[in-house]
RNA sequence: GGGCCCGUAGCUUAGCAUGGUUGGAGCGCACGGCUGAUAACCGUGAGGUCACGCGUUCGAAUCGCGUCGGGCCCA
């Protein structure tokens, strides 16, 4: 049975259903069952990070997995779709040791590991269950039942064993490395977890006095003094001309001798405040190499007195400041490598608490160094060496949890050797497709050319312990790869692998001597890089690895081209050495309207809940789907999710619109299908058909290449346009015949075939909608059809009932139905009053329009279509304009006259004349050259352009159209009267209606059957002094004429 | 500073790989029309330096170079 739908499209009522339904139902776990032993789709989840709250990026995202997903999934693919969640590292437990009120790490060691730990624990859980239920509200259907979680045990493993691989392998080293550094963390962190903003900073101009030369000095540049104490050496560029300057103030005698880039000498001077300089000497910096210089502060720092301080080569160095730079390799990544390449000391006096060390010196020691900078410049001012001292804002990295300025120390970490493995990245990658193109071969591969080794080691305690154990005794290291292996090597059973349980593990080295544990834990980005066999729970699953691995697709934002995409890569590449994954979508960014990203700070965040709460979860994912290409970011605009909206309840009214009429004709699409209709089927439902199976074909080429615009857009248009603009207008008439008419029934078996198909179409992008009106026309009228929607097999086109022809000749149609209209309004004649004929005057061929004649009639009310040959008109007026030029010359004085003769003569009748060679007006003999002829319009006729043509519409008025015309109008009254009356469609009214105008109500009169069959009246009274009662009596004001209508039921 | 992407009407956008009649839509606005889908629908109109500049070409929104603005990433 079919339900009648009475109200406008309520998203909330709908998705609420749909959801209850297919919770009830376990359509979900149906969908993917049914499809087992279908080809395989193997989706790996890119885990979102346990925040707590998803915000429109991460809907987007998984709202194109889903409706690719779906997609599949009714295309026959047996799918694997759990999905995943980032639940380890430094966000959480920064958020944690808020909650706690902790400030450092000693108070978390105090309060006891173990139960920060647990805290962590319950924190991501929770937030983890109220994040599945946001993304359940849009629809999303993955596997939410067992989502692969980072912090679980096999999951654990499954990073354990990568690393296990990369040791076999020779890629885990063991490193000093400069770091980013996050003192109040008391951590490195990634590269990516840098986050850069304009900060503040003193700017120094350092003298370093050079050994051997009396008054001179080396000219450096730094905005970071506290790393002086741990300066070694100074960099130059060798190919940039540097200078000797003899620079003075008041006092000639008191001259200094400065070294510095030639280029710069002006520069620098002025920040010294220097009256006048002169050069003593210009050289390539090769000529520097090798010059000694004294450390600044080596009086204070006693440890620099044993360093000798050299200047070096770099290519690094730019000609800016000073041209030459101040090398700390403890404090910077390019000093650092310098420093390895040079042999030079590493000498990094600062600790993990960003506090300056014994090493620094008594009078250092202890201090933070970011608080030490104006000492610093004291220190250097008291010894004459500060030049300048001013203030520079710049972008500087901060810790992107807590905030804190990061620093750069050289500290012990464990590295990954991915620059070993660039070349054959760089293969893999090829192999993949990339959607767009330029995501994998200009972006991604831009990333990888570039790669450098990655530093998996955290000073943390939330996160996947190192598995490396190192005897005390003889330094020997052992990677362990999994819980059993942990068990069997130690002989000691822990019952979960995060810390601290496994730091009490202690092993025995073949030397005797025992084995503990690194303290470090993984880099959060290496949980989620290893996600593509720990979903298959490998290694402890060895069988799911050979069946699904690698991942068909993934999908996620362009910011993930350096993280989870190149962390899967790198990681992927140690453990089996080819990419892991076949194809990937790389999608854009959700910004403001303006285009500007959203910030809580700027306060132009908007949440997905609140587009939900106001339209619906099917209108944002039709909106995000449709807006853009999946690539390009999206600007939210509350507009266009209102319009977007906007075209689900126009699909809503087209969908429930002839449901009343079915319902009351008993209509049953099982017994009344289309195959039984074919034959009365009118060529508008031929057409109809046709275009629903192109848009089957143009949904499915859009998803072929994951342009999802594309396919949602086609879906949009054919709501607007073709559904609800063109085939509903033209059904209409049908469904209000109240016999069982195989026109009518032809008319209901297109429109359960239309919906049917369309709903099919829709269920990926909007699969709420699709399902509810599936289960009222498809499932309501068949119990055998499949319980869902969403388990029935994608709709292909059918080829049978697509036309080309008919879509192409019914698209001039609709372009000449236009053109009527604008030559109506020109002519003042509304669609209400019937013309007697409409004329199309192509330019060049247009297809044949004869089957849709009839169309074309009833939309442009009109009596008869002609179609002409091309290049044919109606006939034309002629008016003539006499030519003085011409006829001045021949007639002289007469000249005038014969002018007004022939403005008063039959242009015809001159044209005819002329044409026949002999012309005369009057006693005027008018040669051709005397006349232009104009051709002119006959003032019935209105024109208007089309494409490939003309219109003429006649709107000359005879009686019997005006009757039609008049009939219409009071139709219509009584229509909008009965509506107000809410009557039902087949309620039976009595009808009065005056007509003050004796004419038209003759007028009138002549229509009565035709109004009242119309109007479904048993007794139409008609007349001009009528006392017109009713349950409803309304006056009318119809073209100026006076009217009263009364209606009742009955 | 570097790489990649984007910049078309007040707003959201199509067109751009293969240059070629007057650059299409939708929203909003104004006017008109239709209507038993009715808090919907249709037509007409106004509204465009196709970000800017230079170049290639007979011809550039489209190709090239540069500038500006936005995004992601890097430094």
């Amino acid at each position: 049975m079919i339900s009648e739908v009475a109200g406008q499209y309520d998203a909330k009522e709908v998705e609420e259903k749909v959801r209850k339904f297919w919770e009830d139902r376990g359509i979900y776990a149906l969908a993917r069952t049914t499809r087992v032993g279908g080809r395989k789709f193997f989706f790996v989840d890119g885990p979102p990070y346990t925040t707590g709250r998803i915000h429109l990026g991460t809907a987007w995202n998984k709202i194109i997995k889903d409706s690719i997903l779906r997609y599949k999934s009714m295309n026959g693919f047996e799918i694997k779709d759990r999905a995943g969640w980032d639940m380890h590292g430094l966000p959480i437990e920064v958020k944690v040791e808020e909650h706690l009120g902790f400030k450092s790490k000693k108070e978390i060691e105090i309060y006891g590991v173990d139960r920060f730990i647990d805290k962590c624990k319950e924190f991501a859980l929770s937030q983890k269950d109220q994040m599945t239920e946001q993304f359940r509200t849009l629809g999303a259907w993955l596997d939410w039942e067992d989502p692969y979680m980072t912090l679980k045990d096999e999951y654990l493993e499954a990073a354990w064993w990568t690393l296990k691989r990369a040791n076999e392998r020779g890629l885990l080293e063991r490193g000093f490395r400069v770091v980013n550094w996050c003192p109040r963390c008391e951590t490195a962190i990634a590269d990516a977890e840098v986050e850069y903003w304009e900060e503040s900073d003193p700017s120094i101009y350092v003298k370093f006095p050079v050994v051997g030369e009396e008054k001179t000095f080396m000219m450096i540049w730094t905005t970071t003094p506290w790393t002086i104490p741990a300066n070694v050496g100074v960099a130059v560029h060798p190919d940039f001309e540097y200078s000797r300057v003899r620079a003075w103030k008041d006092d000639f005698d008191k001259a200094e001798i400065l070294i510095m880039a030639t280029t710069l000498v002006e520069s620098v001077l002025r920040e010294g405040r220097y009256k006048d300089y002169e050069i003593l000497d210009r050289f390539m910096g090769t000529e520097l190499e090798g010059l000694e210089y004294e450390h600044p502060l080596a009086d204070l720092i006693p440890a620099q007195r044993d360093i000798v301080h050299k200047i070096y080569l770099a290519d690094f160095v730019t000609a800016e400041n000073t041209g030459s730079v101040h090398i700390a390799p403890g404090h910077g990544l390019e000093d650092f490598e310098l420093g390895v390449a040079e042999g030079m000391e590493i000498f990094c006096p600062v600790g993990e608490d960003g506090r300056y060390t014994e090493e620094a010196g008594e009078k250092y020691a202890g201090k933070y160094v970011r608080d030490a900078n104006e000492e610093v410049n004291e220190d250097l001012a008291g010894r004459g060496l500060l030049l300048a001292e001013g203030e520079i804002s710049h972008r500087y990295g901060h810790c992107w949890r807590c905030k804190t300025p990061i620093i750069f120390i050289a500290t012990p970490q464990w590295f990954l050797k991915i620059s070993d493995l660039r070349e054959d990245m760089l293969e893999e990658i090829a192999k993949v497709k990339w959607y767009p193109d330029w995501a994998g071969s200009a972006r991604f591969r831009d990333w990888i050319s570039g790669a450098r080794d990655w530093c998996i080691s955290r000073q943390r305690y939330w996160g996947i312990p190192l598995p490396i154990w190192i005897c005390e005794a003889c330094g020997k290291m052992e990677v362990i790869g999994s819980m059993e292996e942990l068990h069997q090597r130690s002989g000691s059973v822990v019952n979960e692998l995060h810390r601290p349980a496994v730091d009490f593990v202690v092993m025995k080295c073949a030397c005797g001597g025992e084995m503990r544990r690194v303290p470090d834990v993984f880099d959060v980005w290496f949980d989620s890089a290893v996600a593509s066999w720990a979903t298959l729970n490998y290694p402890r699953d060895k069988r799911q690895l050979e069946e699904w691995w690698p991942a068909d697709f993934i999908t996620e934002g362009h910011d993930q081209t350096r993280g989870w995409f190149y962390s899967q890569l790198g990681a992927s590449m140690v453990s089996f050495g080819v990419a892991p994954y076949k194809s990937v979508l790389m999608h854009g960014f959700t910004l403001d309207d303006k285009g500007k990203k959203m910030s809580k700070s700027i306060g132009n965040v908007v949440s997905p809940e609140e587009v939900v709460e106001k339209f619906g979860a099917d209108t944002l994912r039709l909106y995000v789907l449709t807006s853009n290409a999946p690539w390009e970011d999206i600007h939210f605009s509350w507009e266009e999710v209102a319009n977007t909206n906007r075209m689900l309840n126009i699909l809503w009214n087209a969908y429930r619109f002839p449901l009343p009429y079915m319902i009351l004709d008993g209509f049953d699409p099982k017994r009344t299908t289309l195959e039984s209709c074919l034959k009365d089927l009118r060529p508008e439902d031929r057409w109809i058909l046709s275009r629903v199976n192109t848009l089957a074909a143009e949904v499915q080429a859009g998803m072929e290449t994951y342009q999802l615009h594309r396919a949602t857009r086609a879906l949009a248009d054919f709501v607007l346009e073709d559904l609800s603009r063109w085939y509903i207008q033209l059904v209409r008439p049908r469904t209000w015949i109240e016999t069982d008419d195989p026109d009518k029934l032809a008319a209901y078996a297109t429109i359960m075939e239309v919906m049917a198909t369309l709903a099919k179409l829709l269920a990926p992008f909007a699969p709420f909608t699709a399902e509810t009106v599936y289960q009222n026309l498809v499932r309501g009228t068949d119990p055998g059809a499949p319980e869902s929607v969403h388990l029935h097999d994608w709709q292909s086109p059918r080829r049978d009932l697509t036309d080309e022809g008919l879509e192409m000749e019914m698209e001039l149609v609709r372009e000449v139905v236009e053109a009527v209209s604008n030559a109506r309004q020109k002519g003042g004649r509304k669609l209400r009053w019937p013309v007697s004929e409409v004329a199309i005057s192509p330019q060049r061929e247009i297809p044949d329009l004869k089957d849709l004649l009839g169309v074309l009639k009833s939309q442009t009310n009109c009596k008869t279509v002609t179609v002409m040959n091309v290049g044919e008109k109606p006939l034309m007026e002629v008016a003539l304009n006499p030519v003085p030029k011409k006829i001045g010359p021949a007639f002289k004085g007469d000249a005038q006259k014969v002018i007004a003769a022939l403005k008063e003569a039959d242009p015809a009748k001159v044209k005819e004349g002329i044409e026949a060679g002999e012309c005369t007006v009057g006693p005027y003999a008018i040669l051709p050259e005397m006349v232009d002829f104009i051709e002119k319009i006959p003032d019935n006729l209105v024109a208007a352009e089309f494409s490939r043509g003309t219109v003429y519409v006649d709107v000359a008025l005879t009686p019997a159209l005006e009757a039609e015309g008049y009939a219409r109008e009071v139709i219509r009254r009584i229509q909008e009267m009965r509506k107000e009356l809410d009557l039902r469609v087949d309620e039976k009214i009595e009808a009065a209606v005056r007509v003050e105008d004796e004419a038209v109500l003759k007028l009138v009169e002549t229509m009565r059957d035709h109004i009242s069959s119309e109007v479904r009246a048993r007794r139409l009274e008609l007349g001009s002094a009528l006392e017109v009662q009713g349950s409803l009596v309304k006056d009318w004001s119809v073209e100026d004429v006076v009217m009263a209508i009364g209606i009742t039921r009955g």
